[in-house]
DNA sequence: GGGGACGGTGATACCTAGTGTCAAATTCAC
DNA sequence: GTGAATTTGACACTAGGTATCACCGTCCCC
């Protein structure tokens, strides 16, 4: 991901510093989903504040979700598919399964116009057991 | 609200004290959804862990909601529906729409199914524009 | 190549939301 | 009324995140 990144990040004008590419690169190695301090941890050399800061910019580019447990925690982890999707967070080994489905999305949308309202977003996320974990 | 809930919190085994009563009162009385400081500020003789307890305590039965917010803060507010739903919340004022539809709860379980998880629950909350809030 | 302008960084202080601890007070059942 | 169990308040503490501000580095234009 770190390649695909350091060109979304230069294509939106933002710079490729070499604090950014650090971070890209922690988390491109990270195989489960991250807290931020635990990133941080991996990046002694780069500010608490700059870590968040770059998270956060990396978020809104889409190329890391930002995904809120079922006890009120928060873990990132970098986007696999890059167009809107939901998660599946399993609460035993923490693994995180991606979806998209339009049905979903419709049901949504049609809820929101029964209310009147204008949708700007949404959020789903679903907390269960993946295969693995239930045993 | 206050009387219902008096008596589901004795129905559960909890009991109904003065300082009980008196955060159920402060929440019948709000129109809003509130925060929890909201909330403390006017109960002045109830400490801030106590009001953070009593909340938390109502919304494990169902009495409250707690609605996450797109920005990331959070607010309370009392539920209407008993079972199951999900939230519309406005951006604008800050009104919160409550609906519930089994359309909606099929799609995710559906996905959860194809992703070889079992659910445990789920969270799903729409953001955008009230009716009259969206001149 | 020199020099702004501006974006990015780190340190630090701070904020909001929420929990853990523990002694004192209250409540309920008998 | 009494005693056990629950609840409360004060306080310290945590996690997650933001504001500020001086400094640094990079880019662009001359």
């Amino acid at each position: 991901m770190a390649t695909d990144s350091a060109t979304r990040l230069a294509d939106t004008g933002h710079r490729l510093t070499a604090t950014r590419r650090a971070v890209l690169e922690a988390i491109a190695r990270s195989p489960r989903p991250f807290t931020i301090e635990e990133l941080s941890a991996r990046l002694p050399d780069i500010g608490r504040a700059t870590v968040f800061r770059t998270v956060k910019l990396l978020s809104e580019l889409d190329l890391v979700c930002r995904l809120p447990l079922e006890d009120g925690g928060v873990r990132y982890q970098r986007a696999g598919i890059g167009e809107h999707h939901h998660h599946l967070i399993c609460g035993g080994c923490g693994a995180v399964a991606e979806f998209s489905d339009p049905a979903l999305d419709d049901a949504i949308e049609r809820n929101a116009v029964v209310a009147g309202f204008a949708l700007d977003g949404h959020s789903a996320e679903l907390y269960g057991r993946c295969a693995s974990c239930r045993n």
